[in-house]
DNA sequence: CTAAATTCCTTTTTT
DNA sequence: AGGAATTTAG
């Protein structure tokens, strides 16, 4: 059975007993917080005898989740599948679909990722006659993530505080909009998700009552990553009981740009009664030259408990830090020393390159294939995201969700059939009208006026088609049911038929979907005696991620984001572009936060390796379309101590190339080349040229009167005077 | 209505 | 540069 004194140094051992307190774990990497969690879901379930469905398990991915799964269940030696693990938006939306009836929802909801989000904003900017160029769709996005994250829906909002401020006012507005729109749609975004959860656990006595009696030990992982509507949700369930339990590591907080806040784990400690609060600094993963390297560079942030980790394993070899004169270079010589690894019967698996941007993994890609390495990307443009395979998913969401107007639309043309732009938007139109649902629209044709014969009899088709799937889809298993559709589409030898090799692997993606439903039906008619329906299918699929994929028998080498790399760890681990504009990144270069998040990224790097760590950087490096010269990371500095060859760094720095001139980028600027200005005295006139990006460029303008000026931007208007 | 042509638009990180 | 979105031609 198990040996809890055996597997477990005293400081886990406590965390693992001590189950009755609110517990905060402050683990440093490698320190071994998973191991923690696990083995306390086993005392519980194991010295306790508590059931393991009264626990409540919440990891970062969906990944981590059936890991943990899996180890509990081999460490028990019992199924697990009534354990409620997984991600804050797996068992929300568990939630949201069993309590729909508390919210303006049915059950079949669908889940907007941010593609048909901005098609649902663009729709709002078309009908209401908003200007994209002064509500940027990814900017409002953000916005209203950030609003989301902090549990404020548009009513939510003082109506003072945009009172004198019209962006503002007009930004509520759309968010407003865009509300009622995913409402008709009978849709929620990812941060919907964790909204609505948040408000019935806070607004619903029933419902808490409930789930605080079903959840009565509550653990959380990376909680130095959760945002306020997340620590929402725990603490209404924990409120009564407080037994709660949460583990992170303020040094790895990397999601700030998701509404993470540390204020969760500084605050912890007043946020519940008597909180026990242990630090686990021993380091089971890496050398002590690795840590070395990883506890200097995460000396500089400010803002953080200071904490050093220590690791019994041996010095070990220290991190180099290699200098390319190109980002393509870096990528042949960091696969030619895999391939050399590789030939002295290195694992593949155990060797990890990971980079800031997805972007850089093309590089590397190309490099790796060249010499017939094989790699797995992790993460990276979602598979879900395909476009193959969201028409697909359009098509069953359609089928499940009658008024999720957004996926009706991408399928009704897709492949052609002859439902082209006129006839979408008279039969749009029509719905909108009479505010029904566009399924509503086809399926009273003969109530549309301005169609005529033919549109009707296409649409006519289209509709008893999907008519016909969803009769199917309620009673089929949704195996079968994808099947049929792929198959009646002819979805697959379309594309294979195609000459294009992104077709073809379309055509592979979409049999490897198929073959992905056939997997998630067998298990979950195992594990629930029944054959699984497209309903029950549909929010699983919503929230699988690439991350969640990658079979974990595969030898190959791992290609990754920093962000992606949390949590996990390999014996090798490149660490690519370790330059300034990149890491840390350019857009996150304003604010000392800012900065030190993108340090806190590059400590989660190099703590990922056990035995061997690479730095490298590249001296010029394409962007776009552009090649720009590049510097050393401003992280870099300082490391020469515990750095291989760090006499290497200065030679860049010296180099006759100099760090370019910030660009300005277009979209930043307040005035555009061939932009229409106005000005006091000279009236109409268009933009040349711009010198600075806010209202203090100086600028070109040639005038209607004639008049070419040079002049400040200051005195210029955007928009007709008077 | 479809297909080609052109513009445009992105360029951080993800559940 | 590259792909998506939109406009234009057939």
């Amino acid at each position: 059975m198990i040996d809890f004194y055996q597997d477990l140094n005293d400081r886990q051992l406590e965390v693992v007993t001590d189950v009755d307190h609110p517990i905060l774990v402050l683990a440093g990497a490698g320190s071994g917080k998973t191991r923690c969690i696990i083995y306390r879901a086993a005392y519980l379930i194991h010295e306790r005898n508590i059931a393991p469905w009264k626990l409540l398990i919440v990891t970062f991915t969906n990944k981590a989740a059936r890991e943990l799964q899996d180890r509990l269940e081999s460490l028990l030696n019992i199924p697990m599948r009534s354990l409620w693990v997984g991600t804050f938006h797996s068992i929300s939306l568990r939630i949201l679909r069993y309590e729909s009836a508390h919210l303006p929802y049915n059950s079949n909801f669908s889940i907007y990722a941010s593609d048909e989000q901005k098609s649902v904003l663009k729709k709002i900017y078309k009908e209401y006659g908003y200007d994209v160029q002064k509500y940027p769709l990814n900017k409002v996005l953000a916005r209203i993530g950030r609003y989301k994250n902090r549990l404020q829906l548009p009513e939510d909002i003082q109506p003072e505080e945009a009172a004198h401020n019209p962006f503002l006012k007009g930004f509520m507005q759309i968010y407003q909009r865009y509300q009622e729109a995913l409402l008709m749609n009978q849709a929620m975004d990812f941060d919907d998700i964790l909204l609505y959860t948040a408000h019935l656990l806070r607004d619903n006595d029933a419902v808490r009552a409930k789930y605080q009696d079903i959840f009565q030990y509550i653990m959380i992982d990376e909680y130095q990553d959760t945002n306020k509507a997340q620590f929402e949700i725990i603490h209404q369930l924990a409120l009564i009981h407080q037994r709660v339990c949460v583990v992170g590591d303020d040094d790895q907080a990397i999601y700030s740009f998701r509404g993470a806040t540390l204020r969760n784990i500084l605050e912890f400690e007043r946020d519940y009664e008597a909180v026990q609060t242990i630090r686990l600094e021993q380091n089971y993963r890496s050398t002590t030259a690795i840590l070395d390297l990883a506890n200097r560079v995460i000396k500089q942030n400010k803002q953080r408990h200071a904490k050093e980790l220590f690791s019994e394993l041996g010095e070990g070899i220290r991190p180099a830090l290699r200098v390319y004169p190109d980002a393509n270079v870096e990528a042949e010589q960091i696969a030619l020393n895999i391939s050399r690894q590789w030939k002295l019967g290195n694992n593949l698996r155990q060797i990890a390159i990971l980079y800031r941007t997805n972007a850089q993994s093309r590089l590397f890609e190309n490099a790796l294939m060249q010499k017939k390495i094989p790699y797995s990307i992790v993460g990276s443009l979602n598979f879900y995201q395909r476009k193959e395979i969201k028409d697909l998913l359009a098509y069953l969401y359609s089928m499940a969700n009658p008024a999720d107007n957004e996926s009706l639309l991408r399928v009704i043309n897709e492949p052609p059939r002859g439902i082209g732009q006129t006839t979408v938007s008279r039969l749009l139109g029509f719905a909108t009208k009479t505010r029904i649902s566009l399924f509503s629209a086809i399926q009273n044709l003969s109530a549309v006026p301005e169609l005529n014969s033919s549109a009707k009899k296409r649409v006519g088709d289209f509709c008893k088609m999907m008519e016909d799937w969803r009769q199917m889809s309620t009673s089929q298993p949704v195996a079968a049911l994808v099947k049929d559709v792929v198959e009646l589409l002819g979805m697959v030898s379309l594309y294979r038929k195609s000459s294009d090799p992104k077709d073809i692997t379309r055509a592979e993606n979409l049999i490897e979907f198929v073959a992905s439903v056939n997997e998630f039906a067998e298990r979950f008619s195992a594990e629930n005696d029944r054959p699984a329906l497209l309903v029950d299918f549909l929010p699983f699929v919503a929230l699988q991620t690439d991350l969640d994929k990658v079979s974990e028998e595969s030898d190959s080498v791992r290609l990754m984001t920093l962000h992606n790399a949390k949590g996990l760890e390999f014996e090798t681990v490149y660490i690519a572009g370790l330059e300034d504009e990149l890491l840390p990144h350019r857009m996150s270069m304003d604010t000392i936060e800012e900065i030190e998040e993108e340090r806190r990224l590059f400590y989660v790097g190099i703590t990922r390796a056990k035995r061997e760590l690479l730095l490298s950087l590249a001296e010029a490096r394409r962007l776009y379309d552009t090649y720009t010269f590049t510097q050393p990371s401003m992280f870099l500095d300082n490391l020469d101590e515990v750095l291989d060859s760090p006499g290497h760094i200065a030679a860049p720095q010296q180099s006759l190339y100099r760090k370019p001139k910030n660009k300005i980028r277009e979209s930043q600027k307040l005035f555009k080349i061939g932009q229409r200005v106005w000005h006091k005295e000279h009236h109409q006139g268009i933009v040349l040229s711009v010198n600075g990006m806010g209202a203090d460029a100086v600028v070109t303008v040639s005038f209607q009167n004639g008049k070419l000026i040079k002049i400040v931007g200051s005195f210029l208007h955007t928009e007709p005077i008077g």
